[in-house]
DNA sequence: ATATACTTGACTTAAATGATCATGTTAATC
DNA sequence: GATTAACATGATCATTTAAGTCAAGTATAT
């Protein structure tokens, strides 16, 4: 398990569209890189790997752009991260392939119960958080920092 | 967070240190490698690795080897595989080095605590896993492969 | 002496990562 | 119906990481 530059584009990018899709229907690709900071071009192939996959769905021309094919509240990080950066357990590509070395010996199946364990513990978290909590989240921050400024 | 060959490897060969120091006091690479099913040469750099974090310590010659320089009461998988793979968290090298964004939004603070959360997670597993640990369920492990042959 | 076994640094090959470019197509709107 | 905003697609590319390999050492027990 690891999260790339292209996993956290498309969380940030789905965020940004729940965010965004309450109050317009569709939001361009060009705004969604300019309030996130992401290069366009990049974005576009991550946002046609999230329609292909059926995540989102988008509208072409002028005033068209990407929304939302579920409710925020339905859709949680690790159905993006899965999706995007392949799966969640830490060891995901090692002997991928190897077919010459099959044979595992006692402390390798020791040793893959301990992975087991860390990607349950990993997925109990990422299956669990919407992107309506992290609105939700990102809310309260953005009071917070509100609050503080004042303050100063 | 990820964990690649190398990182694999070292634990297995840490492992079979463990094992082996019970009997004799020094192992040698070649023999470590043939138990492990591990290419001699990449065993050697890692090794390498190991020694100069203090974790191992060596001995040339015949009879020469390599031998635990902790008890593996007191050695965790977090220790290895830190040291092999690098730091834990799942967006490690995440706009590592790219200076030009240091700017963060609410929505990248949101997710941030998620990994937070996600790494806790994982240390709290694999920083209380020792090789102490793994050599007792290996054991049981092998134990009972040899009830379920025997049935057989 | 000599065989065993660790040491060191450079080198290689393949895949993954993080993009960019060129050239489309679609659909509003004036 | 020309223009323009905006998504679609495939190719290409540069850098880094991963996974080893090679060659030529040095140290030490017997």
């Amino acid at each position: 398990m690891k999260i790339t530059s292209k996993g956290d584009y498309a969380l940030r990018a789905i965020l940004d569209l729940a965010y965004a899709s309450q109050e317009t229907d569709a939001v361009s690709l060009a705004d969604i890189c300019k309030r996130q900071n992401i290069p366009e071009k990049f974005l576009a192939q991550i946002m046609l790997t999230l329609k292909k996959a059926g995540f989102v769905d988008s509208r072409r021309g002028v005033g068209g752009g990407y929304f939302l094919k579920r409710k925020p509240e339905s859709l949680t990080i690790g159905d993006i991260i899965r999706h995007i950066d392949g799966p969640l357990n830490p060891t995901a590509g090692v002997n991928a392939g190897n077919r010459s070395a099959p044979i595992v010996n006692e402390e390798q199946q020791a040793l893959e119960e301990v992975w087991i364990k860390v990607t349950h513990a990993v997925t109990d978290i990422v299956d669990r958080v919407t992107f309506a909590d992290l609105m939700c989240r990102a809310k309260e921050i953005r009071e917070t920092n509100a609050d503080f400024n004042y303050i100063i």
